[in-house]
DNA sequence: CGTTGGGTTGATCGGTATCAAATAGCGTGG
DNA sequence: CCACGCTATTTGATACCGATCAACCCAACG
């Protein structure tokens, strides 16, 4: 994988979330990063870890996750190509959580040290950063109140809604059907709910024609339907920089 | 209220999250503030609203919530003195979620302008607000683990240990009691469960002796045993710098 | 006082976990 | 190509947690 694959789902992300200017971007992606893969399940950084590099999703999908004592897991976020899921780590070395890979995935890691500098120089740079974290945040967000209130039916919809909204901005939905590489057990982790339970939601929404998810990707079939189910309000995405 | 009794619950916890500069920090209480009093109930900042100023909370506890389309409510966050709920919308004008007054308590405000400047001269201090918004987005994390994951009889004694712990940090805890100014009804709603099974479950917690909540305070009886329930780790609050 | 907003308790219902078992899909090696 | 084994999916039966509905209690306060 060349450079030119490596930074366009970013910038797409970046120029729309954040506003990034093109001179930014271009310093950015003179950075030097090295390539590294994944297989579906491994994980890339262990919570605790002090990881001296941030990596970019270049391909494939990855999780954020935490285990509690019992060994019951939560899915925290899931991250798509163009994601930095660890740029906290710029700022606060250890890892409070679990990072591991979805799918096989190709990450790009780039080091602290010339990520510093680079904001340093270009503080352009580090707002955008910022402004992604804040995202990443608001997304968090959103994500408990999932858990937290809606119905699991809802609560399904919803998900998949947000992930194709994010799929959409880097160019991944075609035909209203798109990848979502979770097995139900790891979809249930996501939800708070057991993988029985998933599976039994996800016939419900097969029935009721809204959609369909078989070996990891998802068709939609009711668009109306799935609105109406979800209830997605999209502005905590910030798809409009609007600063 | 002066600036001298302002300023300390956030310098506290700034230098020990962020390892923050004396300089950085005397260069913060520089700044000019407006003081608004808000009284128990009343909204801050409504969703969808896009304030000039980031607030500082002075006295009193504030809340972060979200109401969907059913009306049901999630809340999102706690604050407590010291805290910056609303520093996103220096990058991000619009708020996508409310921010409420829990108790009667008063606010510093801080325009976007001067913290602007302040950022551009002393890039230390933009450093420290963006770990600061690195350590909400740590705690929404384990908000998630504790809704998605925990019984709520863990469930609750976990956001009591964290509130606990904040709390701690600007010297608010005296003799394992300290102020939760919450309703059933709102603690309900930070863990997803309704008020009437908080209520059972704070039930529970009193007879088995762990603690007890009257009127807005908290009395930790058994340590051990609420160590336990909570299996509270808080490394995420980043409590040391280690940067 | 009377009013009001929380808190408390009981009865019942429904959603979800749990346990168990069968089925389907997929990669590997014979 | 088929047999095997592993993992994910699917379905059923049952138990339990927490929602809902309904009442009542209590303390603060105008």
């Amino acid at each position: 994988m060349t450079s030119d694959r490596i930074w366009p789902p970013l910038f797409e992300r970046l120029k729309t979330t954040t506003g990034a200017s093109d001179q930014d971007l271009q310093a950015l992606a003179a950075l030097p990063f090295t390539l590294r893969h994944y297989r579906e399940n491994q994980t890339v950084l262990r919570d605790g870890e002090q990881p001296s590099e941030c990596c970019l999703i270049a391909d494939g999908f990855c999780m954020r996750a935490k285990t509690i004592a019992d060994g019951r897991r939560q899915i925290l976020s899931i991250h798509i190509p163009g994601d930095l899921p660890n740029l906290q780590n710029l700022h606060y070395a250890a890892m409070d959580h679990d990072l591991v890979a979805l799918s096989d995935c190709t990450l790009a890691f780039i080091g602290h040290r010339a990520l510093k500098d680079l904001i340093r120089e270009r503080p352009g740079v580090g707002d955008m950063f910022w402004r992604d974290t804040l995202v990443d945040a608001a997304i968090s967000r959103e994500w408990i109140v999932n858990v937290g209130q809606r119905s699991t039916y809802n609560r399904l919809a919803h998900l998949i809604v947000e992930l194709r909204e994010r799929l959409r901005l880097i160019g991944r939905v075609i035909d209203n059907t798109f990848a979502i590489p979770l097995t139900q057990e790891q979809l249930g982790e996501a939800m708070g709910v057991t993988s029985v339970h998933t599976n039994r939601i996800l016939r419900d929404l097969r029935i009721d024609g809204v959609l369909e998810l078989q070996r990891g990707t998802v068709k939609i079939f009711d668009e109306h339907k799935l609105q109406e189910l979800a209830q997605f309000d999209g502005r905590y995405l910030h798809l409009s920089p609007s600063a």
